[in-house]
DNA sequence: TTAAAAAGTGCAAACGTTTACAACTATTCT
DNA sequence: AGAATAGTTGTAAACGTTTGCACTTTTTAA
């Protein structure tokens, strides 16, 4: 097929070795005779040969592959997380095969089931949501998963994120000492464990505590053209604060707020709950829970390189620390 | 290692047939006769059997992977060619593995050979420079490659684009019209193809065209940040319409513009040559050359799938259409 | 110097499929 | 009915590695 295609057995040959000696050198086995691996490196050198990756993950049964399942690559939520999944995946010398699952074609079992298939060495799940089927499809198989920047119900895999109800609470908090009493919170799916577990009871507590009412909970406010659409529902509701979870939704109000000559923060505040680049790149700049993306994914990544080498891992429930970055969608005082 | 682990032979065994059989029932080989195909599926759905991917992949020299070659995922540019090859992928069941090239770790050459050796059906390429060795690395194999939003410098490899040189020519145009008459070309990297063999051509021949005078080409402006501190340079220059590659860097003199009190488009029109969501998320929002980045994507494996069947492929240089979208960094006659 | 231990090497059997090819069975045609 | 043909199935050899085991050589220790 290739044009080129030099196997361990040519070079055992031109080398005068066996090709299991030739499978050491290429292993960096150490029972191996210095000169026996000089002479076999300089055979391998001058015929350019390359081990066949598909043969070595048969024989070997490791594949040094690992799978992300994510929804969305244009979401930077995602691509932010990838990426540091990525460095890390680069510098421990993994491939990454990358599975979106937004596409009505591919479930999430479907993704686990293919990726097993294809013998990698162990999942980034990075959806947000994890059906039933996808917790059965993991626990068919000894490959390890790490979630990244989401949980699950019952905390049964590992995971790395950060304390959502913790910084949402903050968050809230820097809108009640600007003032505002009618604080609102807008989220996508609103069958998410982080919203279920975490935002809302927060958001709940929160207003509770500071007997601010029931409050408005807007679900299914998923982009763009949702939040800027979502503004004047929140006017009409009298809503002077509002905490968004993904960005670009938090850009669709504070544009819309823009052109009905809305001032921000003046009349609204607005937090967004995950920021990426177009958080900090709209005037005016969104203040927002920073989360560490990039680690997060870099740690995710980081903890599954031990579960694959079976290396002890105390924690595999990680938070990481985030940090609340004024900007200028609420006031500074 | 797998918990679960059935072999092709193990169903052969339970529906007392051949390897061979299973093999072509699991693979809709026709000659099999409906009843032992009935018995087989009815075995391979009790065992839940999956064929490993990896071992067909040595047994029948096709992995149905193909490799993803991209500077940086958190591009947005990268993020949306790369949708539109996930869907496509997706539609002809084709996996991806995704390799990033900015992280210093990582050459071109290297990044393909990896895909090489993980015996990658075919390849898409997605950086605007195509070093040498990664050429060679190209023709040493014969896997397939097709790039995706560049183009190389000999039309060596099938391409899918857009005709940059119109497409910027009709910005400047628009600029023009508009009543500017000290035009600017924002670039980042001045090496790439598309930069030396169509934009930087294309800006020259409209300066000379117009009588415009030399112009000014402002290089290595590649993020917001360069972009905002390049609009003093611009104010010194007297420029008053530019057209800037990437979007968000053309954000980055709009914010700069904004924060220095400087009205746009009035005193400076922008637009930028590659439109992403960031360019219509900002405010004003950025007149842009909208490329069909999704498309482009799809274009291009759908165009890889062919190649990969070795199938006919009339034209190999492909290039789609683009529109120039007007928003409010242009004036609005 | 010699026995024991360590280091270096090769043999051959995996790994789990696909796929020529051969062989057998059922069908069609005359 | 018999021959030719088409359809169905099995056998076994790939595919290109890794790796347990046995064997040989070298080193170490007494």
């Amino acid at each position: 097929m290739r044009k080129q295609d030099i196997t361990i057995y040519d070079v055992a040959r031109e080398a005068k070795v066996s090709m299991a000696t030739v499978s050491r050198v290429v292993n960096g086995n150490t029972n191996v005779r210095k000169d026996t691996r000089d002479r076999v490196m300089k055979v391998i050198n001058r015929l350019h040969y390359q081990p066949n990756a598909v043969a070595q993950g048969l024989a070997s049964k490791r594949t040094t592959t690992v799978g992300l399942i994510v929804p969305d690559l244009t979401n930077l939520y995602f691509a932010e997380l990838s990426k540091g999944i990525d460095d890390i995946a680069l510098l421990y010398k993994y491939n990454i095969i990358i599975t979106s699952i937004e596409n009505r074609l591919m479930r999430e079992d479907q993704a686990i089931q293919g990726l097993l298939n294809k013998q990698v060495d162990g999942v980034i799940y990075m959806s947000d949501t994890l059906p039933e089927e996808a917790v059965e499809a993991f626990k068919r198989t000894d490959t390890p998963v790490v979630l990244a920047g989401t949980k699950d119900s019952h905390s049964e895999f590992p995971s790395v994120a950060i304390d959502y109800k913790k910084a949402d609470t903050e968050a809230l908090n820097l809108l009640y000492n600007d003032g505002r009493k009618n604080l609102a919170l807008v989220i996508g799916n609103p069958d998410t464990v982080v919203n279920v577990q975490n935002r809302i009871p927060a958001y709940k507590k929160f207003m509770a505590d500071h007997n601010l009412g029931e409050g408005h909970i807007y679900s299914n406010v998923k982009d763009h053209s949702d939040g800027y659409n979502l503004l004047s529902q929140l006017d009409h509701d009298g809503v002077d604060g509002v905490i968004v979870t993904r960005d670009v939704t938090a850009v669709g109000i504070l544009n819309s707020a823009i052109d009905a000559g809305k001032k921000v923060p003046e009349e609204l505040e607005i937090i967004t709950a995950s920021a990426t680049q177009i958080a900090s790149v709209v005037r005016p700049a969104l203040t927002a829970i920073r989360q560490p993306l990039y680690d997060i994914g870099a740690v995710a990544m980081r903890m599954l390189t031990k579960l694959m080498n079976n290396e002890e891992v105390p924690e595999t429930q990680i938070e990481l620390p985030y940090e609340i970055l004024k900007k200028q969608s609420t006031t500074n005082e």
